[in-house]
DNA sequence: ACGATATGCAATGATTCTATTGCATGTCAA
DNA sequence: TTGACATGCAATAGAATCATTGCATATCGT
């Protein structure tokens, strides 16, 4: 993993709304694009547009964090949390594991 | 620790300076604002202004990552993970623990 | 007291992010 | 085949981010 995909991680996480989608792709997976924006609004959220979920979805699969399928016309989420492990591996278990005192 | 706090810190995460920075200020602590800067430089990267370093501990300090102190006229900047450890709690290692073949 | 040092504050500019709207395309089902 | 459905694409717009420059302030050493 270089550089850049590991800054493309840790920008993906940087947004509530993209954590969130995260999260419920996790509890269901194989989400199509229309479950997502279903269930971010039926979690009461501020609603937030189509295109915005997909722009997010756009940033997560950059960042590697979710693969893309097609069943006709729907699209499948598929979260993959390898590159996640990796970048916690990479640079944030390094400082979390010693001196737990500070 | 509530939402505002997590997003925080995950912003603070995004920027790789901001993640050097933490990187530094571990292997040396208690910076003051001056080394960190120096650091920056000597390391070869594109050499960035002090504000810009100025602006990026403002930020880790408002996540709760990095807490100043003044001696006279130097200001000394203390990591702090104990934030980050819980974050990584609260959020990540939520997705982490479980499934690791996902 | 004076000059050098360490930092603050304010304004600005460029870029990136987040979200929106409108229209287009392809697929399913009756 | 036609209409409903799931999604794509493009053009914004507003806000936030990242970095810079210039000047101000306060502290230290001599």
């Amino acid at each position: 993993m270089n550089d850049e995909q590991l800054d493309q991680i840790f920008k993906a996480l940087a947004d509530p709304t993209r954590r969130r989608i995260i999260d419920r792709l996790r509890k269901q997976p194989n989400q199509s694009l229309f479950q997502i924006c279903a269930l971010s609004v039926a979690e009461g959220e501020k609603a937030v547009s189509r295109q915005a979920i997909t722009q997010h979805l756009d940033m997560l699969e950059k960042a590697g964090l979710v693969h893309v399928s097609w069943s006709g016309r729907t699209k499948i989420h598929a979260l993959d949390l390898k590159p996640l492990r990796k970048a916690a591996d990479i640079w944030l278990h390094r400082h979390l594991q010693e001196g737990k005192d500070r």
